[in-house]
DNA sequence: CTAGTTTATATAAATAATTTATGTAAACCT
DNA sequence: AGGTTTACATAAATTATTTATATAAACTAG
């Protein structure tokens, strides 16, 4: 016997890390990789876990794309960090982007009979 | 100018396939491959498309896996085709996955701040 | 009657974003 | 001085797609 999952399994961030950095930086202002993991992680109520081998790649991506910028900063741990910002050009993508969740997750939804019928 | 899409984009499907192929052979009753991949399209009102290069191979990995079986037929327009059952197991596998489902999207919506705070 | 289209399955190669496993470096703690 | 924590980084492995072909039988047009 097992107790029913309470986690996301593997690939659960599959298409939606990228959104939800933007979304984080967008509502909660600058900060940098770790701390933007693990907002993620508390605004699911631990649903979610961000692996350092998927958040940084991501964030790389963002940059490369302008949607994000970033500075090398000083962490409240004294450590050096780098400090992301969401640009115009990425806040316009996650409006995109969050219309396309729904849009998504609308479809599924009908898909599996458990909506909007 | 572009009018803004209307459709998924690339890996619109991951993750999601293998249960909306569930529900619908569940809800549906048997069909073969084509014809589960054109009922998913409907239902997701043309949003999703189901490429045959992602259908058949998750055919076969629900196959392998005890969730349906299938036998050789012929279709209603007289070719041969594999029409699928969900089986026990599959229905089980369904709950289970519908569940977790719901609990990914609602992970995702509370980040991105959409519901459910 | 035969050439082209449609239906149906299948699979290899390419792509993309994860997960897993390491590595570096600086700061803090004992 | 040595071990832990914070923070970033990246390579290799994994997984599920997309794209591109291929096969074969049945229907359709000329």
């Amino acid at each position: 016997m097992r107790q029913p999952d309470e986690k996301a399994g593997p690939g659960a961030l599959y298409g939606t890390l990228e959104v939800m950095i933007l979304n984080t930086l967008n509502e909660q202002g600058p900060m940098h990789g770790l701390e933007i993991a693990r907002r993620i992680e508390e605004r699911s109520d631990a649903f979610l876990h961000v692996e350092e081998g998927a958040l940084y790649p991501a964030l790389h991506r963002l940059k490369r794309q302008g949607l994000t910028d970033g500075e090398w900063r000083i962490s409240q741990k004294r450590r050096r960090a780098r400090f992301y910002e969401i640009t115009p050009r990425g806040k316009k993508a996650l409006e995109e982007e969050v219309q396309q969740w729904l849009r998504h997750t609308n479809a599924v939804n009908k898909v599996l009979g458990l909506e909007e019928a």
